[in-house]
DNA sequence: TTTTTATATAAGCATATAGTTATATAATGA
DNA sequence: TCATTATATAACTATATGCTTATATAAAAA
């Protein structure tokens, strides 16, 4: 890797800890597909919405996720502008497909209660 | 990702929880370049010979490094069978070099100690 | 304006983590 | 055999983490 575009350790070993949660590095892998906001991840995950909400924050303090407020929901993306964004991509690739997850979601109806 | 190839999000956390460490991440990226026996890890860390035994443990624990013994003194490697090996590969390339941190253990003649 | 819905923050708690020091084990060499 | 060197394990401690419940904030809807 070249000296110019390599990764500070200390800082990526901080990303890496924060992807080292099942539930965020799910929530990456869903993210890579699209954008999501608070409530739909409330209906994925067996966890409270505060619960949520820490780790998105925790997420977007690292600079990895980026919000958005579209009225009255707030939606998450992956920050392409994030230098770790191209390492996130890297690992997410050895990661199973999450599309399924959305589909039992949204048979469900909670899909569109943010739409 | 194939489905065949992908790995299991939650042990994947677990290994990325492991390599979000300071020490542990520096520890993986020194064994990329070569393997490494813990008399070198502790003169490399400012911290004690148990820490970098329980560290180094860990990661044994989850398949990612393997040990040998040579004589009295037991060298680290990468698992290159590790399920995990590609992953962990992928996001190494991201690191910049420690060939340096070898260099300078070797002028400290501390290098030598466990050849 | 009042109520509802979506999200964030605060406070508290149980558990996990990373280090320490002390000690055990195992191989080497005198 | 006994001392030395390399490594591992045990016990402990301070701090970090991930959740919970309660509450605050902000936008939308009535």
């Amino acid at each position: 890797m070249n000296v110019d575009t390599a990764l500070d350790i200390q800082k990526t070993a901080h990303v890496l800890k924060l992807l080292g949660d099942k539930t965020r590095l799910t929530m990456m892998k869903l993210l890579q597909s699209h954008d999501c906001c608070v409530c739909e991840f409330t209906a994925l995950f067996a966890m409270s919405q505060p619960a949520i909400s820490q780790h998105l924050r925790k997420m977007k303090d690292a600079g990895i996720v980026q919000e958005t407020r579209r009225g009255q929901w707030i939606f998450y993306s992956m920050n392409p502008d994030s230098e770790y964004a191209a390492l996130i991509e890297d690992l997410l690739q050895h990661l199973p497909d999450q599309h399924e997850r959305f589909v039992e979601l949204e048979a469900q109806g909670l899909r569109i209660s943010c739409e």
